[in-house]
DNA sequence: CGGGGGATTGACGTAGCTCAACCCGAGTGG
DNA sequence: CCACTCGGGTTGAGCTACGTCAATCCCCCG
């Protein structure tokens, strides 16, 4: 004890904990591209040669942190996989404010699925970190659903999953206050991608104070402002694009009942 | 033209239009029951003898307008599938208010998917009017789905469309005011049930303030004030329970770009 | 004809948005 | 290695859309 004072970090520490995560735009060899999509929850189950055929329908792309990968209005023609990191969703409204309604991770899929029926995105989809996906054109992928129920099996679990999470974010925006939706927003990413770091959960993704406003439906400067307050409280953790949760339970207390 | 004074009816007719549509709790034989699933998109398709044993594994239930289906918590047991009429899906919040989350009519489902994975309930069902449903077993539903593939995708494309929905009401919530999350939250159901009634389209079924209110995320009184404002600009026509859309045009201009 | 539930309207309070100033940590280029 | 810059974050001072509370109205039913 009794370090110099130089070395004790402020009651809130400011400075960056981590973060720089960078994928190395990895190039994946046709067998990785197998192992992958064998490894996804989309083609468990298939048999090698199964898989290989699958695979056969798949292409690799690369994106660097913040590149675009499509824009709503865009012919919707893709199906895409994330293999590695992370692809942000956000929808444009008339008033130039951005609705964020997902960060796909790994396995978890973006694009258009034939049976919406869609002629075009609704979505912008751009790379929220450096990130590495497999896609194919939404006709191949609903000829691979026809042809391998389980994967269609697969697709409706996940496609019912994001809805109940849609539901619940209706839910929230329809009858809560802002400082709960970005506290039950915080739990959630913290489930999702939390890491341990000394005592607290590290949201182990960039996140600027605008996603989390983008999130929940709120402006950034209320976002601050509800942080700030948590902070104080001792609930968070939180610096330049990155938040940690130091006080899961008053958190998940707050999320449920209110302030 | 000169008609007498007490025929002629006021700018904005108060009395009620049509509404009560009864729905006499018809019990279907079993052939019958058969051909209303054959008709559903979830078993399109299927030959005489597969539909007969799809058929098989469902049950007819019968709700008088209002009664409860099952509620919010209850052990989610059943996958249901509209035959006539129509089921009300609402999630409580925990400040006492509803979300209302859909209005589920003639071959549409509702229910646990097993997919979901949901022990219980999350929404509270009720038959919106009277209404007759058939239904089976989550899990035999999922058995349905793995033995008849055209049937899964079906599913899937249904749970697809209703995430789009979801994703929609997301968007409204976050970014535009009131009155326009009303105007096209009344062109919607306008587009879904609408009839033609003297020039303007009556929304054709018993719908509440209260009921709209809890699909825009507002409350009774903002409800009543916005529809009051489109009466007066002559957007609308309503009364007790009942509203017709008299303009789409320009309603729907205005839930696109504002007042 | 009376009762009751839905609807309307008004008065008022406030959560959260807007506008604006300012701060600060992290790259960047000299 | 330092100074500059710039994007992200914070904080404050109004303003307003919408919620709350409350009174009144008016269909529709018994």
């Amino acid at each position: 004890m009794n370090e110099p004072p130089s070395q004790r970090r402020p009651a809130a520490r400011r400075r960056t904990p981590v973060e720089p995560v960078a994928v190395e735009p990895h190039r994946c060899t046709p067998t990785e591209q197998r192992r992958l999509l064998g490894a996804s929850p989309f083609f468990a189950g298939l048999s090698d040669a199964e898989l290989a055929q699958a695979a056969a329908s798949f292409r690799q792309a690369n994106y660097r942190a913040g590149e675009v990968i499509h824009r709503a209005g865009d012919p919707a023609a893709r199906l895409s996989i994330v293999v590695a990191g992370q692809v942000k969703i956000a929808r444009p409204t008339s008033g130039g404010q951005d609705v964020l309604l997902a960060i796909i991770g790994p396995d978890e899929h973006f694009g258009s699925l034939l049976e919406l029926g869609d002629a075009t995105y609704r979505d912008d989809a751009s790379a929220h970190t450096d990130c590495c996906v497999l896609w194919t054109s939404a006709e191949a992928f609903h000829a691979l659903l026809l042809r391998y129920p389980a994967a269609a099996m697969a697709t409706l679990a996940l496609v019912a999953a994001r809805l109940r999470a849609a539901q619940e974010t209706i839910e929230q925006l329809s009858a809560y206050p802002v400082d709960r939706r970005v506290a039950a927003t915080l739990l959630a990413l913290a489930d999702r991608m939390g890491r341990e770091e000394d005592g607290a959960i590290l949201i182990d993704t960039v996140l600027s104070r605008q996603d989390l406003a983008d999130m929940t439906g709120a402006t950034v400067e209320t976002v601050s402002r509800v942080l700030s307050d948590f902070r104080r409280a001792g609930l968070v953790d939180s610096g330049r694009r990155w938040i940690a949760v130091r006080d899961r339970a008053r958190l998940s207390e707050l999320a449920r009942r209110g302030a």
